[in-house]
This record gives structure tokens, sequence and C-alpha cells, in this order.
DNA sequence: TACCTTATTGTTTTATTAACACTATGAAAG
DNA sequence: CTTTCATAGTGTTAATAAAACAATAAGGTA
């Protein structure tokens, strides 16, 4: 049942996001061919006719990064007609998110990708075809998703210090929170136990250390305080 | 640059949603071919090399209902490999609102469709494909629309009266609100302005008419009171 | 003139958010 | 061993927002 006229092709982009060197950056790759040659753009690849989108946007993440089992979200999808010059690419965007340790390892320069690197979100190069604007909305969705859901959660460790999660929160929303407001929310959401542990090796107060109760994504308005 | 591959087909489906007869209706079509041939589904078709896919939206929803100037939101993608026995249908999901009097035409049938009805979303019908879990995202998002943006506004006349306002929600949301509470609230946001007006021909203490002031879609957090 | 129907309005209570500063603990330095 | 330094940890009050709640007003109809 495929119509007999000529199909667009389709494609995932994937926004990484990371959090690396107290600051939020996003992984781009240096374009390798024309168009926009030696211009930076969101890592993508085309959807192989037997995977789904999902499987793409992993593969294709992989691919760049050499990083699996991330937050994996779809974004939006983007179709003009005139958005590739290369022809008619439909982009189905997606939006990830790996933690530090995860996103240690080193970028592969690829066929299509001369270089790949984690620019910060506060210092971006010019971009590729439409990818300032789908850049912008995935920022967008970031920060709902920290501000409604769980999410943050999913970049710390197993066990972690209330400090850490509100570093988290400070370095999404660029914003400085008020301690005390910060940790009565958090406790008042009921999304956390303490631990019997507290950190060591630490030449200060050793904090202690909750682990997560929910699950990640889960929807519960965390809404930092003092927004 | 398109892959010498076979490539997916992509389609557009509308969830269009309306308000008829103090209930929330939704506009499907019975299949007129396999697979799912008799069921109901949700109208759609496929994107045209050179259309975006608004457009196709646009054009297929005029197609079915003879509508134009509709709300238009894209929801999100489908692309599951197995979703269509038919072969690989990628297809990107909208949601409509129109409002009643220009959902008044008649139905007609299509090629594809041997009817199309309204259905209350109270009473729905066994769906074709994958689309009962398509309609229901649609339905979370148009509470959420109507919770934190002025979409509402876009199914009322000009000049309205806070009642029909109200009866909005509470037919959306199949809940009463507090009428006192209500008014507060939406008072507070500063959308709406008193025209000079009050509705004449009616058998009760006459209503005052006011005027949305903002733009449609624009973000309020009219969050319902009583939530 | 009474009655019916819907419109309109305000107060109190409760819950949430915002603002704000001091004490505690452990390691390191002197 | 005392002081210093750095971060952890905690509670109260004030301001704002939401929830609960019922009586009066206006016009048409009987």
């Amino acid at each position: 049942m495929k119509e007999e006229f000529p199909t667009p092709s389709v494609a995932v982009d994937i926004i990484t996001f990371s959090i690396k060197e107290n600051s939020l950056k996003v992984l781009l790759i240096k374009r390798g061919v024309e168009p926009f040659k030696d211009k930076w753009a969101i890592p993508g690849g085309f959807v192989r006719i037997k995977e789904s989108l999902e499987e793409a946007a992993k593969r294709e993440l992989e691919e760049e990064t050499g990083v699996k089992e991330v937050y994996l979200e779809q974004l939006y999808t983007f179709g003009e007609p005139s958005r590739d010059p290369r022809g008619r690419v439909i982009t189905v965007s997606y939006f990830a998110l790996i933690n530090d340790e995860k996103s240690e390892q080193e970028l592969k320069a690829t066929a299509d990708a001369s270089e790949a690197k984690w620019f910060s979100v506060k210092e971006l190069p010019e971009l590729a075809f439409d990818h300032a604007r789908i850049l912008k909305y995935a920022m967008k969705r970031l920060r709902w998703k920290f501000e409604y859901t769980t999410l943050a959660f999913s970049l710390l460790p197993k066990k972690f210090t209330l400090t850490q999660l509100q570093k988290l929160y400070e370095i999404v929303f660029d914003r400085k929170f008020d301690k005390r407001n910060f940790r009565k929310k958090i406790r008042s959401l009921d999304l956390i136990t303490p631990t019997k542990e507290i950190q060591k090796d630490v030449s200060n107060r050793p904090p202690k250390l909750y682990s997560f109760k929910k699950r990640i994504g889960e929807i519960v308005e965390i809404l930092p305080p003092n927004k």
C-alpha cells in the first residue's frame, strides 16, 4: 500500500544534553559534507525500514557517542518541504539526557561528521539547517521536564545528596534556589528516602545520602521553589 | 540525497475535537477498505511530496469535514514498523479543535471512508490500528492546553458570557467548577474585557458579554480552580 | 404580582510559596 | 589541640493563592 508518488525521506535528529563541568552541554557535530559543510549541526540520520523511530534515534546516538541506556524522548517532527536543500526530508527530533560518567568517553568522527563536540548551551556556534530552532525547543522541553517530572533524578547516582540535586536544577534553570525552600519542597513530595550512609572523603561536614523512590519521568510538579 | 533503500511512507492523522450538544466529540471515519474494514478510525492520509505536514493535515481535514481555519497542533509521531499491517507507515498525528458552527455541516463519505461521524469521547467504538492510543494521548493534550493556555477561547464567539466559558471547561474536564472561584480566577488573569453589551433574548437575567484580549494558545496557567 | 431561571458578587479558611540567618560537623591548617 | 574553613543542615513568619461556601439581582413568564 505504498503510493506511487515520490515519498519523503525520514530522518531522526537527537538533541543530547549532559551536565559537565557544572554546565549544561549539548552534543553537536561538525558537518563533513555539503550542504552546510563545516557548520555545526545536531547529529542524526535516516530511519531504516525495519527499525522504529526510537530505535533509529538510539542507534544514531550510539554511533555518535557510544552511549547506550539513555533517557530518550520524542520532541517534535519537522517537515517543511524546504528545510533541507537536498530534498524532502522529514525529521523526527528526539531529546536525550545522559549523565556525566556515561558521556565521558571520547567522541568519534564519522562518515558525515568530521568532528563531534560538547558545547555549553550558553556558548553555541551557528547551526546548520533549522537546527537552532530545534535546539531551542529542546531546551524548553528539558526545563519543563525538570519542573514537572522526576527526570532530574536520571542524572544522579543511586545515592546522592540534596545538594547534588539542587545543583542540577540550578544548572538547568541557570538560577539559584533557596536551599531551605528547595529541600522542604523535595521532602514534601515524598520522592526520596534517606539511606543510612553519609558521604565520606569530603573536607567539610559530610552530607547525608538519599535514594530515589519513584519512577524516572513521573509527573510530580517539582516546580523549583522561587519560580 | 535519497537513500537507495526502501523508505517508509509518511501519513498524517488528525484527531478532531468539537463540542456539540454539551459534550466533547471526536470525528471518526468508518474504514471502507482493508485492513480494519468497517472499523472506526482516525481520519488521515499520506503526505504529498511538496506540502508541509501541517498543510497535509489541513488538507485531509478539509477533505473529510469541509472545515478550514481550525486550530491545529502537532501531537506525536508514531513509527513502530508493525503498526500498519500494509507496510511501513510513519504517521504524524495532529490534533484539531473546531467550534460547533463550523462543524455543523454534513460529513462526506470519501474513497477510503464509507462514513464519517462525530462520537462522544465517552462512547467510543473500537478503533483500528493503534488509534485508541493516539486518541487517548490527544485527550490528554487537549486538557493540558485548556489548563495552561488560552486555547478554550478559540471555541467561543467574539463576544461571550462567562457561563459559556465555564461550560466549555466543564465539558472538557467532565467536572463542575465553582462559579465564583472560576470567575475570580479568569478575571485575575486579565484575559478578557467586558463589552458594553448584554445578551438579549433570554428568559432570565441577561448576562454580560465579554471579549477576549490575548492570543489564542498563549500560555497562562488558567488551571481550572478546584483542581 | 409572584415565580422561575440564570447572573452576579464577597468573605473566611486553608494551603502553598517566598523570604530570610543561624548552628553543626568534619577535615585541614596553624 | 585550637582555630579556621567549607559545606550541611534546619524553622518561622509573611505573603499569596486556592478552596469552600450562600445570598441577592435582573429579566421573562405565568
